[in-house]
DNA sequence: GAGTTTGAAACT
DNA sequence: CAGTTTCAAACTC
């Protein structure tokens, strides 16, 4: 394996780092001898996560746990010193994920460990010493998280409360723990805490393959971003599918039932951290049972399922799921509707996987998942408002594949926030397939084409059309009608009065290509016509599924990126970070921006017509338009080219015709410059900034179809076009997006401007105005002057200094 | 709703 | 790779 050249490299970059400040700045803070930890951490960013073969995942996690051992316990365990300096190493370098992120899940396991009854007896028991060490570490690693701007404050404290207070008695007692939360918060914070960490670890646990699927890093970022994190607690535990969901009481019974902490749960996570299935296999194996994942795998459906079901039922159970199923309830019902659409985008993940497991043959009881998801749906639809007010994402279609289709499926009930979900879940792109094969059988299909449907067709409540209009059109499209020119064109006007937001759903109105090119926009959206499509001729059907997949397959073969989305937000994508999208990262720009860039020539980026005004983004030096005037920022590269004066003057031109502040617009500019979306930064229009965050569109703007799509949908086709799953693993990380921007940004502001796709098109000929200069520019030593100082300007981060 | 404009996609 | 054609959305009236 890669194992040996990784060390090595590794190796290079400690001594590299170790005279860096970033490294004395830590070495200051922890007694503890760093010295691997550190070069850990900066490995992390200069390796590729692509590198890294599922194979590793587990060793990978273990090594987090074992290095944070290292670092903590240095002198206590020796054993684990060992294998922690080993495997600390090379998990470090495959994982994409943050070192602090892998921190904060080894402190927030710990913690549990050590706060739970059980575990943490024996975690003293194993590692006397390392408590007082702990303690001292645990309180800095949270607040570092706590650092964060997103970061709630309640965990932290509780956090750091739970470490006074154990710095006091040991970890033995729960109750003080307990007790001591319940004062700042509620004894919901401290389950929710500890389920919290729970899942943290899960996660870190599962990060492999399908895990890394959820786009955990985003889920967790957002966790942290919110006070309300235990309330996402609940509700991932409550959305995890039921191995998942067992894994995580499992744990807590191990911590419960006095399992060892350290070994028997990297055990676990070893399990883990091969498959999905294995992996649900190690999660479901008992203490003593972890040795035979045959007899576990048995038993896991029929405990999973119980598991679940109690959970569900809120029947009352040794776990902590019915606290946390009680907990999930009353927080979900405090969750901001925000929020909620990021659990559930989790629990629509956990759907996903589930689904690819009954798909795949194992079947924990479809009947109790869809259970879950009713009552998940229930509940939104109890305490979520169901309609996102302006051009909702859940209209955003584009860039999930055919898959989506199936993918809806699960989460009928659920439809307003499932799109957004499964747009961003990009991370399934593989079981995405796989859900969508044919074997599914078509009822699936066309089930979930239903949902699908419903939910393009959905259209807001003021609307004044029911859903069940909606479902009722869409039965009868299942029915098997090809095109139904007349209904269709009925709705399209009923979309057309609903509204903008109604124009985010594709509907095609392709009368020759047989919406099997990308003139349809349904089909380059990766989605079956529907009801509403005034298409003709089509067979972008479910019917056509073989004719579609094989067309779909010849264009890819053309152009693997053509289904890609056509507007990549780079922080979303990490393409950076991501293992496959490496490959892709060489093709595709990195940028924030549209894909290809645009080629306008007199609508002056200011209609439609313009993919990158549609799309809500900024033209970029891809783009090789004439008189751009786009609203969401120029050509980035050119515009700080540009003369000022000139610049000035498109913008007020712009701003007068857009009606855009002014202000606003150099930010956009300016942030253009960075090309850096990810970063806090917007590079394209604020209110796009943070898709994630489920800004809503302006009401001036459509909701670009990809919009939302663009960071999964990313990762999505990247998967799509690979078959590989995972994909956002690297995201884990989120802990915080300053760290990791300043990463992403680097390389791009190195690279952005100087990749192929824009090289290559600013020389075209084509473009009048940016390409040269831009190009120019691009290498000319004054713009990467200023933009290094921007990013000399940031923090710097080991990951930065270490490999460049 | 018909016709025009526009630029992406597809083709040569 | 450039030029041309095809196509369907966006736009206008």
């Amino acid at each position: 394996m890669d194992t040996p050249e990784k060390a090595t490299q590794i190796a290079t970059p400690l001594s590299k780092f170790e005279d860096s400040p970033v490294f004395n700045y830590i070495n200051s803070l922890s007694p503890i001898k760093p010295v691997k930890s550190i070069p850990i951490t900066q490995t992390f960013n200069s390796l590729n996560f692509s590198s890294l073969p599922s194979i590793f995942t587990s060793p990978h996690v273990i090594a987090h746990r074992e290095t944070r051992f290292l670092k903590r316990n240095n002198c206590s365990d020796p054993t684990k010193a060992g294998s922690s300096s080993e495997n600390g190493n090379k998990a470090c370098t495959d994982d994409g994920v943050a070192m602090d992120a892998s921190q904060l899940y080894d402190n927030s396991a710990q913690l549990q460990e050590n706060f739970d009854p059980g575990a943490s007896i024996e975690d003293d028991s194993v590692e006397p010493s390392s408590d007082s060490k702990f303690v001292i570490e645990l309180p800095r690693a949270l607040k570092y998280d706590c650092g964060s701007p997103g970061c709630s404050s309640t965990p932290c404290s509780v956090i750091e409360t739970n470490c006074v207070s154990e710095k006091d008695r040991t970890f033995a007692s729960v109750v003080p723990f307990v007790e001591k939360d319940s004062e700042n918060g509620s004894f919901e914070d401290e389950v929710h805490l500890q389920g919290t960490s729970q899942i943290e670890q899960k996660k870190d646990e599962v990060g492999c393959d399908w895990e890394s699927l959820i786009s955990d890093a985003q889920d967790l970022l957002i966790f942290n971003y919110h006070n309300e994190s235990e309330v996402f607690k609940g509700l991932i535990q409550k959305s995890m599918d039921p191995g998942e969901r067992f894994c995580t009481s499992l744990v807590t019974q191990f911590s419960q039932n006095g399992l060892s902490g350290e070994p028997k749960l990297q055990m676990v996570d070893s399990v883990g951290c091969s498959q999905q299935h294995e992996m649900m296999e190690g999660r479901s194996a008992q203490p003593g049972e972890t040795s035979e994942l045959k007899e576990i795998n048995e038993i896991e459906d029929n405990l999973a399922n119980d598991d679940l079901n109690n959970c569900l039922t809120g029947n009352p159970s040794e776990n902590m799921d019915d606290e946390v199923g009680v907990c999930v309830q009353d927080a979900y019902k405090r969750v901001p509707t925000l929020h909620r659409g990021m659990l559930r985008r989790c629990l629509d993940f956990e759907r996903v996987a589930r689904r690819k497991n009954l798909n795949d043959g194992s079947n924990c009881s479809s009947s109790v998942l869809l259970q879950s998801n009713e009552e998940i749906a229930s509940e939104d639809n109890q305490l979520v408002p169901l309609r996102p007010t302006s051009d909702s994402p859940r209209c955003i279609l584009p860039g999930i594949g055919l898959h989506l289709n199936a993918l809806t499926l699960a989460s009928q009930d659920n439809k307003n926030f499932k799109l957004e979900i499964f747009s961003r879940q990009l991370s399934l792109p593989t079981s995405t397939a796989f859900i969508h094969s044919p074997e599914s059988g078509q009822e699936p299909v066309q089930e979930s084409l239903t949902s699908a449907a419903a939910e393009r067709d959905m259209v807001p409540v003021d609307d004044g059309v029911p859903l069940a209009e909606d479902a009722s059109q869409t039965s009868a499209y299942l029915v098997g009608e090809e095109s139904n020119p007349n209904s269709p064109k009925k709705k399209r006007r009923r979309m057309e009065l609903a509204g903008e937001s109604e124009s985010a759903c594709k509907r095609c109105n392709c009368k020759k290509s047989k919406c099997l090119k990308l003139y349809c926009e349904c089909f380059a959206a990766g989605v079956y016509c529907i009801e509403p499509c005034s298409c003709q001729d089509c067979f972008n059907k479910p019917i056509h599924e073989d004719t579609v997949l094989a067309t779909r397959k010849q264009i890819e073969s053309r152009n693997p990126l053509a289904f890609a989305p056509k507007v990549i937000r780079n922080s979303d994508s990490v393409p950076e970070q991501g293992l496959h999208l490496q490959d892709e990262s060489s093709k595709t720009p990195a940028s924030a921006r549209h894909k290809r860039g645009c080629n306008c020539k007199k609508s002056s980026c200011l209609k439609k017509y313009c993919e990158c005004y549609q799309g809500g983004v900024g033209c970029s030096i891809n783009c090789r338009c004439e008189g751009c005037k786009n609203t969401f920022g120029r050509k980035d590269g050119s515009a700080i080219m540009e003369t000022d004066t000139e610049q000035e003057e498109e913008e007020s031109e712009t701003c007068e015709k857009s009606g855009v502040d002014p202000i606003l617009q150099r930010i956009e500019i300016s942030n253009n410059e960075e090309q850096n979306p990810g970063s806090a930064l917007p590079t394209t229009p604020l209110q796009y900034s943070r898709p994630m965050v489920q800004l809503p569109f302006s009401s001036k703007f459509k909701p670009p179809r990809s919009l939302l799509s663009i960071g999964p949908s990313t990762a999505f086709y990247t998967g799509l076009n690979y078959g590989k799953p995972s994909i956002l693993r690297s995201q884990p990380k989120f802990e915080k997006r300053l760290q990791t921007a300043p990463e992403e940004e680097m390389p791009e502001i190195l690279r952005g401007n100087s990749s192929p796709g824009s090289g290559v098109k600013t020389v075209s000929p084509k473009s009048k105005r940016v390409s040269p200069p831009n190009n120019v520019l691009g290498s000319s030593p004054s713009r990467r002057s200023g933009r290094k100082l921007i990013l000399q300007s940031i923090p710097s981060f080991p990951s930065l200094t270490p490999q460049h």
